[in-house]
DNA sequence: GCTTGTGGTGGTAGCGCTCTCAGGTGTGCG
DNA sequence: CGCACACCTGAGAGCGCTACCACCACAAGC
């Protein structure tokens, strides 16, 4: 490690310290072709002694490969981006992109304009784009030229390889658990209407009311826990039997037990309430939420790796979530 | 908008479309030098019948100027690139970096190695550097050539300039809220030892307890509700006149909470509680939490566009924090 | 007339890298 | 010996773009 020289080495000046020439030093560094043990080494040690650092924008110049991964986020507004789920996607895309010298970009797809994603098509520095929010009208807009290096988090195509929790598997768990506890009068805030991926915990709510003869109670939401605070309300108002609300996450579902403590309703005595999303604050509250684990974390990561490697993905793969069972419920 | 087509448009294409040179279309473009309105009418149309999108890589190549901008983070080991905190700073910055064409990545800074920094001056692809949990060690070590293009969130130096929230202030506002509603044995809860931007809090508690004649009780902690449970325990045995824990996070506070909630003490009936950062869920617990804001986003992205610009910023940009005083204290 | 602008233009040299290709050395084999 | 087939190397052609420079037309000023 020499001390950082003004002008940042080059791998000309590799080639000429090693004595070879640019191809062969190339080659080593980039371990393509052959080379000597001897070149080898002679360009290892010059790599050291300059502290040379290969340029990713000439590389992917010439190899006409992206260097940025795309995080394409669907909402109404811009706003979409400033929420946790998304930076924790962006995170977790960062530091899976960053060994491969790649780096990570936020877009906003305003919803019904699905042309954003041609402009995204023809940006020869995009390697690569994962969804986020997908809608059906976005999985039908993906342009050919994007194929290949499109992934989603949440409902997929068969163009689209997708990822995302088995929201159905942990809302039925959950919804199990609320009724082997007793509960019968079970209402569920959901997401937002447009967002495909927040049917399936639907789905599953609906399929196990309807298997157990009980009435389907819904109530829209969007993650919010400000949200969740007045479907709560809603839900007292409009079903006061109710002895069990669901909530589509944990935020959610802590804004349903802010509204039931405000109106005096004991949980879980009078109320249970569940989440999903095992946020760690889930287990710190009181009382604390029982809810479903979603590993976002590791999801995002196995998202940007697919784009990464470019190999095809398997069309879905489901990352497993577990009933967290705790006071709430 | 045309039909995606196999192979992205160049500027060539441009150029041979709107019958002009490629440099007359670059100009347009670019939007330097020289252009007539008629070659600029010209070019333009060409760029949007070929929906053409300028190559960010070539463009950082010939103009010498990076492509990525760097979030790197100090800690003891790589997890620290998956907290929550970074998260947020990292999609805070891809957010404002990605209209520039410019990507980010995620960087782990090991602790007692400076010399990381130096392979970031050297990788002509960075644009810039965000210091996260900047330490002194690592301010002394920025290589001249990096400087001018590195911010710090957190303490800063005369050639590093800081963007953080008074926290200071804020910590100051808290404390004397907690005096003020007749609390006289406090304790606080810290963050990391060896992270200078956890000490301000800390000289303002100091400050504030030797102000006001009373000892100091200081638990260190990390930030993490996990650590603000088991010190929460320890200073209840070894202050057990306690009447008010200070936390340096939220998450520790919800920490402190719950411990107290174990041990059968009532919050704030016999010991209140603090945080710092007024997360959502603050306000949603019961009690909810008494705490100053944080605005994490609005620094990151300040620090981001700082950067970006690359104009000299102003040694220490720091944002306000105000009390949020709810029922936990 | 000639200079001296001023607005506009195109040619061309790279930025730093990879990759193809032609051309070396050796070895083994008929 | 000739030939094939390794392994290894360097020259050179670009990737797509910008920046520099030379150039041209035209107008204004001595």
């Amino acid at each position: 490690m020499t001390t950082a020289a003004h002008r940042p080495a080059t791998l000309e000046d590799v080639a000429r310290l090693a004595g070879v020439s640019r191809s062969t030093a190339s080659r080593v560094i980039a371990g393509t072709g052959f080379a000597s043990p001897y070149a080898r080494e002679r360009v290892t040690t010059a790599v050291e002694r300059l502290g040379y650092v290969p340029n990713p924008a000439a590389r992917a110049l010439v190899r006409g490969v992206g260097v940025r991964l795309v995080v394409a986020v669907a909402g109404a507004s811009a706003a979409v981006l400033d929420c946790p789920y998304v930076h924790q996607v962006v995170g977790s895309a960062a530091r899976v992109c960053t060994p491969a010298g790649v780096g990570v970009a936020l877009h906003w797809l305003p919803l019904g304009q699905p042309g954003e994603l041609d402009q995204l098509a023809r940006d020869r520095s995009v390697c690569g784009v994962v969804l986020v929010n997908t809608t059906n009208e976005l999985l039908d807009a993906i342009p050919r030229s994007l194929q290949g290096r499109v992934v989603s988090i949440g409902v997929g195509s068969s163009a689209v390889p997708s990822f995302d929790v088995d929201n159905a598997a942990g809302a039925g768990e959950v919804l199990r658990h609320l009724y082997a506890t007793g509960r019968r009068r079970i209402a569920m805030v959901t997401g937002p209407q447009w967002l495909p991926c927040s049917r399936r915990p639907v789905d599953a709510y609906r399929g196990l009311m309807r298997q157990a003869g009980l009435p389907e109670r819904i109530l829209p939401g969007d993650f919010s826990a400000a949200r969740g605070r007045s479907a709560a309300g809603e839900a007292l108002r409009r079903w006061p039997d109710v002895d069990a609300i669901y909530a589509i996450s944990d935020e959610t579902a802590f804004g349903v037990i802010a509204a039931l403590r405000d109106e005096g309703v004991r949980v879980p005595g009078d109320v249970a309430v569940a989440g999903f999303d095992d946020i760690p604050l889930a287990a710190m509250t009181a009382p604390a939420l029982t809810t479903a684990s979603h590993p976002v974390g590791r999801i995002a990561t196995a998202a940007a790796i697919a784009v990464l490697d470019g190999r095809p993905a398997a069309p879905v793969t489901l990352f497993p979530s577990a009933l967290v069972a705790r006071a709430s419920a």
